[in-house]
DNA sequence: TTGATACTTCGGTATATACCGAAATGATGT
DNA sequence: ACATCATTTCGGTATATACCGAAGTATCAA
């Protein structure tokens, strides 16, 4: 009849509660079988399993076997970008007056697919973006002399990473903060050197990050960073 | 459960494919009344009524009433650009060897919600990057003097535009040709001169646009850009 | 081999919802 | 007032599919 691109089916995909549930797992960057996922999602084995064939025809996800386990991923940045566009027009589920703890955390701090997100995300980019390590042209991320070098000192090939097909850098609609944070390949890198340099150590059960208090000092020493420390920080 | 933004409930909406065809439809730009869009979509004004509430319900579209009718429109330009993105990773529905007539005309020429798309948009994006009226900086489309001039003798005010809170000028992925065309307020109003200059006008039926003849010419004139003249054009 | 774990396939049920026919509402023109 | 057209509401049916229990394959560790 058409022959204009079958959004229906892959929006259907997303459609349903626990498939959304499952790529909103995945979006944390990581692979993560399938049992994993089910426990999540509050479903049985038998029914995610239905649900990730169901996405790997569809083409959102892959799969990466190893011994008896299978894991799981978003197949490309691109199905993360995606997402990420969906979640900004999204509703925000109207927030209990006693947030609980777990969203706390989620807010706090988490990767999104495989850049920095929550309020640490964005008091990082607006932190570089004030000291001019970041120039913001509106619509893309532009690196200073002074954020090239910086990643430099990082051991970061700003080349390399100017050669990857995927965007370079572009400020992402942060929808818990309601800000913009820093994403495409230059936000990909921040997060490694984070994690390497152990600022920042990934949870275990979620997408949320745990700043440590070593990651809190260099973060106000190097780039006058403060953040709120209350919440959930019990690694010293 | 969990705090995220409700990517389900919105994804679900555009999963149906009778909604995916209104949507697709108001990617026109355009605002259209229920029973045009029943028609388009084969199925009775019944159903299409109950599909509007819930995109509305949704928001994705809102309403403008006019006299007995009720026009549908998307509710704003990121909804349509989430739309977009959504098409470039949807699959596209393999071509019969026979293509027939009426996406041809998408193919040739269409607005892409305000913007020119389809093989029109591609070749007119790409000579004015060529002919430097726009610089490719890779994520964004920067204009040169030269550009801001060609807007100015349209009697576009480009300071205006750089005002708007949407995006200025960046690339769109054509998931026809599978490549770029200039999208964002520039491209917005780049249709605005064409239709006003009569180099283009929409077609009564679908998105697909036409060129004149007097088009064609000019834009050869001005611009250097030889269009396939082959497809339906029969306007002299 | 036996037993355990990870995952998939099959079959049946239960729920959601897209669709249409019939009828109500509302606006327009005569 | 009446007839007409655009749109919505209601009720009933038919189809799709998410879910789980049970059983089957594959991998690993004794």
């Amino acid at each position: 009849m058409t022959h204009e691109p079958d959004v229906a089916s892959i929006a259907a995909l997303i459609g349903d509660p626990t498939r959304a549930n499952i790529l909103a797992n995945l979006l944390g960057g990581i692979a993560l079988p399938a049992t994993e996922l089910a426990h999540r999602a509050h479903v049985t084995p038998q029914t995610i399993s239905g649900h990730l064939t169901k996405l790997r025809e569809g083409g959102l996800v892959t799969v990466r076997r190893s011994g008896r386990h299978r894991y799981y991923m978003l197949k490309s940045p691109e199905i993360a970008q995606m997402l990420e566009t969906l979640q900004t027009i999204a509703p925000l589920p109207e927030t209990p007056i006693h947030t609980s703890n777990v969203p706390a955390q989620l807010r706090y701090a988490r990767t999104c697919y495989d850049h920095l997100a929550g309020k640490l995300g964005v008091a990082v980019t607006e932190a570089w973006v004030q000291q001019e390590y970041l120039i913001d042209t509106g619509e893309t991320f532009t690196l200073s002399n002074k954020g090239e070098m910086l990643l430099a000192s990082w051991d970061i090939d700003v080349q390399a990473l100017r050669k990857k097909r995927r965007k370079f850098a572009y400020p992402c609609l942060d929808w818990s903060e309601r800000r913009y944070h820093l994403a495409g390949a230059v936000g990909a890198s921040v997060v490694q050197h984070f994690l390497k340099a152990d600022w920042v150590r990934r949870r275990k059960d979620s997408r949320a990050l745990l700043v440590t208090g070593h990651g809190a000092v260099a973060l106000y020493d190097q780039f006058n960073i403060t953040l709120p420390v209350k919440d959930a920080q019990e690694i010293s």
